[in-house]
DNA sequence: GCAAAAGTGTTCTGTCTACACCCATGT
DNA sequence: ACATGGGTGTAGACAGAACACTTTTGC
C-alpha cells in the first residue's frame, strides 16, 4: 500500500438465495487470490466513496447477476479483526431472493450454485453469514410472503409450500397452509394450470401486489 | 489529514435509551467540534483497530454511562455518503436499554438526557437513528420483556406497563396486561410493597432469568 | 385400473380483546 | 369519608393445529 495508516477497509457482501432444482440455493464464487484462494465465498466487493451502502450492494447484485429490482435487505456488519486474516475489513452483509428464472448468470467453475444446506468450505465467515441470513429469511417470512421472490412469476400453491417447508426446515401442513395462504392479498389464482408434470395439473398463481413488509400478511405461525 | 487517499471511516453511534421520570429518555452529548458544533448527538466513537464492533460499542457505552453487562444490539448500518458533510463516515449505530439507578454518568450541558418524544434538533442523520431504534425496541418487545431492563431491579406492575405503553406508543389494557405478564418466566413476585407512592402500596416484582430473545415469552401482540 | 399429486372442511383449543367493580391506604 | 391508584374475572371472537378422503390425470 501507500502508506503507513492503517485503515478499516469496508465491503458489501450478498448472500444471493434462490430456488433451484427443489432446492434453496446460495451464489458463491471462488475466490481467485489471497487469503482463501481457490476457497468458494459469497459475492461482494468494495464501497466505492460516491455510493451508499444499498447502491454498493445493488451494484454488486447486478454485476453478478444481471438483476434489480428484487428483494435486498441489509443483513448484519461483521466486524471481527481476525475476520480476514491480513488487513481489517468490516463487511455489510446483505441478503437478496431472487426468482431463478429472471436470473442472468453464467455460471462457471468460479462462479456456481451451491445448496445452503450443503456448502463446501467457505472463505472468511461466510458460512456464519449465509446462516444469518436464513435466520432473517425465516423472520421475515413469518411477516410476509417472501417467498414468491423466490418462485417463477407463476408458481403452484404445492411449490410455494416446498419453498417455505425448505426455509422453514419444517414440515407444514397442506390444508392449513392453503387456507392461509388464499387469504393473502396480492396472491391471484389464475386459469391456467401446471403441464405435464407428473400426474394432476396444479392450478397455477401469481403475485400481483408487491408490497413487502405488509404487517398483515404474517402466514406461517411464530411458535415452537 | 496526512495524505490524499480517501478513505471510509468507521464509528460506532449508540443510542442508549432509559425511563427516567415516567419518561423515555436517551443520552445526547453536546458537540464541541464542527461539523453540527453544538449540536446534540448520540455518543459514538471510532472503532479501534484491535476491536469489534460489539467491543466497540461496549466500550463507548462504558465510557459514557460506566455501565456494563446491558442489553446491547446491533441497529442498523448507516452509511449514505451525505450524511457527514466533511468526510465519507460510515456507522454502525448500536442500541442499549439501561436501567436508571445502574447508570453513573455525571449530567451537564454537554452530557444530557432528553425525551425521545421531544427531541432537540440532533447532529448527522441521528434523528433516524434514535426513530429506527424505537421501532426495532417495539419489535423486541413484542417477542420478549426487555423492558425490564429499562425499569428499577424491583418494580410494580404498573411502572412496567406505563414502560410499555411509552414504547408501544398505546395504551394497555390493565387486566389483560397483568395476566400476560405473570405467566412470563424469569418474573418474580415479591413480599415487598412500594411505599408512600400516592395511596395503596403496589407489590413489587423482580426478573431473575435474565434469558433474552425467548421466544416464549412474547407479551404484545403483533395487531393493528 | 392404479399410482401420484391436487384439492378440500370441521372440530378443538388456546389466546387476544373488551369490559367494571371492589380494595387498601394516605390525607 | 373520600380520593387515588391497586388489584381482580368472564364471555365472545379469532386464529392455529390436527386430521382423511375424493378427484384428476398419465401411464
Amino acid at each position: 500500500m501507500f502508506n503507513e495508516i492503517k485503515t478499516h477497509e469496508i465491503t458489501v457482501d450478498i448472500v444471493i438465495l434462490t430456488i433451484k432444482q427443489d432446492a434453496l440455493q446460495v451464489l458463491l464464487v471462488k475466490r481467485a487470490n489471497e487469503p482463501f484462494k481457490d476457497k468458494w465465498a459469497i459475492p461482494g466487493g468494495y464501497v466505492r466513496m460516491s455510493e451508499n451502502l444499498d447502491e454498493a450492494a445493488m451494484r454488486v447484485l447486478k454485476e453478478k447477476t444481471n438483476v434489480e429490482n428484487i428483494y435486498l435487505e441489509q443483513l448484519y456488519t461483521f466486524g471481527d479483526p481476525l475476520r480476514h486474516p491480513v488487513s481489517r475489513v468490516i463487511t455489510c452483509a446483505y441478503f437478496a431472493l431472487i426468482r431463478y428464472e429472471d436470473i442472468n448468470v453464467e455460471t462457471t467453475d468460479e462462479v456456481a450454485w451451491h445448496k445452503v444446506f450443503d456448502l463446501p468450505p467457505l472463505a472468511f465467515d461466510h458460512k456464519e453469514i449465509i446462516e444469518y441470513s436464513l435466520k432473517r429469511t425465516r423472520e421475515r417470512l413469518e411477516m410476509c410472503p417472501v417467498a414468491y421472490q423466490l418462485l417463477n412469476k407463476k408458481f403452484t400453491l404445492t411449490e410455494m409450500q416446498k419453498a417455505y417447508e425448505m426455509i422453514m426446515e419444517r414440515k407444514l401442513d397442506k390444508r392449513n397452509f392453503r387456507k392461509k395462504v388464499v387469504t393473502t392479498e396480492g396472491l391471484r389464482e389464475l386459469n391456467e394450470f401446471s403441464k405435464s408434470t407428473s400426474k394432476r395439473p396444479a392450478r397455477l398463481y401469481t403475485f400481483d401486489t408487491i408490497r413487502l413488509n405488509s404487517k398483515r400478511a404474517h402466514f406461517i405461525k411464530k411458535g415452537e
